[in-house]
DNA sequence: ATCATAATAGGGCACTTGACGTATAGCTTT
DNA sequence: AAAGCTATACGTCAAGTGCCCTATTATGAT
């Protein structure tokens, strides 16, 4: 029986949780929820016999990124997986540089919730597919702790454009990137030239730099 | 009906892959196997109509960390899990830096195999549970990338040389790296002909990937 | 002293790329 | 239904690039 404490702030989405938790009575026991990090804390600390935390991140109060520190240091015995909307690098490297194990989406359907929770109880690291790539990633080229991706400058390509970039960045020119994506290398131009106005650059070089800095690759 | 290829010096451990991926006949369908990264890579070549490659990392003439810097590039298509006996954390980041989409370790039953390849095709990274801790370690504290560029083979531009590619690395053209470094644009072209022999590389873009990987600039 | 290498400079040719302009079909939003 | 955006496609032109060639000078090594 695996005993799971949840910290959500948000009533009905904590609400849901708990449903999702009962789909498995016989090997899940839900404890209790804090609704944010502190309250969590304070309720870890009269009833600590807790073998997994569901936390979210954005709460009032302590975040899920400050308590899961605080946790991993006071309760080493309890496992943590981010259940989250936010999926984005920073947030997904700072979750595990503060001690998280897995990191799974709201989204997903109670079975993977379940399978997350198993998996981490036996020295896994469950993640949502998404975000075990964004892991990935981060390990292949570690993020700067600096600058501009707080700046929040959201450049939105098109999923096209994305495609084409990629393509770009590992070196390919206009007829291979045309023969990969199936269509004519004047479309593939064309895309690129809105690309260098989007990012506001001038060529490929420029792009292929702002692109790996800004992590659109 | 997902195509899967091999690359496994062992036959008996080939032939026993094999028969893990036999027994799902309607899910899988084994296409071929390579005894080495070379050979893999030449079979790719005839035919590379194949969505997932199972690659063991040690061996002969070309390993498996290797074959996968080569086939990420070739053939990105082509999602890459190791499937090895190996889990210390060198050879899992090694790994994950040359391309490879998933991690799992040889004596993981066929059930979980199929699942980390339906988990691949999904843009998940599906990794052993003791792999996954061992890579989110990796992500807390990073390892220090002491002497093993020393270990790969050393390119050695001249110093000269090297004032281009910075240059270049920075997205100018020739006219505007002549003029920063004071020499005519034909001198420029003429030493970035010699970066890209040295570097085997035939434009700029893989000139630039490949300077950034082997920290050049 | 000779040889090898590096750095410099140039010519020529085919191809690629960047920056224009134009246009059409499909889809979403209003 | 109209407006707007996206993906598609084509054409032109100048500039940039990749690759071939030769050649001179300086430096360092044998």
């Amino acid at each position: 029986m695996i005993k799971i404490a949840v910290a959500e702030d948000n009533s009905l989405l904590a609400k849901s949780i708990e449903e999702k938790l009962g789909f498995f009575p016989t090997q899940l026991r839900y404890k209790f929820r804090g609704i944010n990090g502190k309250d969590l804390i304070s309720k870890l600390e009269e009833d600590s016999n807790v073998d997994v935390i569901l936390m979210d991140i954005q709460m009032p109060e302590m975040d899920g990124i400050q308590a899961t520190e605080i946790v991993t240091q006071r309760f080493p015995h309890i496992k943590i997986i981010m259940l989250t909307v936010l999926d984005d690098e920073t947030h997904i490297f700072k979750a595990i540089q503060a001690g998280a194990n897995g990191y799974i989406l709201k989204d997903e359907p109670p079975k993977k919730l379940l399978e997350g929770i198993q998996d981490i109880l036996q020295g896994g690291a469950p993640m949502s597919a998404g975000i075990a790539l964004k892991a990935m990633r981060l390990l292949r080229n570690p993020l700067e702790i600096t600058e501009d991706l707080s700046s929040e400058e959201k450049t939105n390509l098109t999923s096209r454009e994305l495609d084409v970039l990629n393509q770009l960045c590992k070196g390919f020119d206009y007829k291979q990137i045309a023969d990969f994506l199936n269509i004519s290398p004047a479309t593939v131009r064309k895309h690129i030239e809105n690309i260098y106005q989007k990012l506001q650059v001038h060529n490929k070089v420029e792009a292929i730099q702002k692109a790996t800095k800004q992590r659109l690759v």
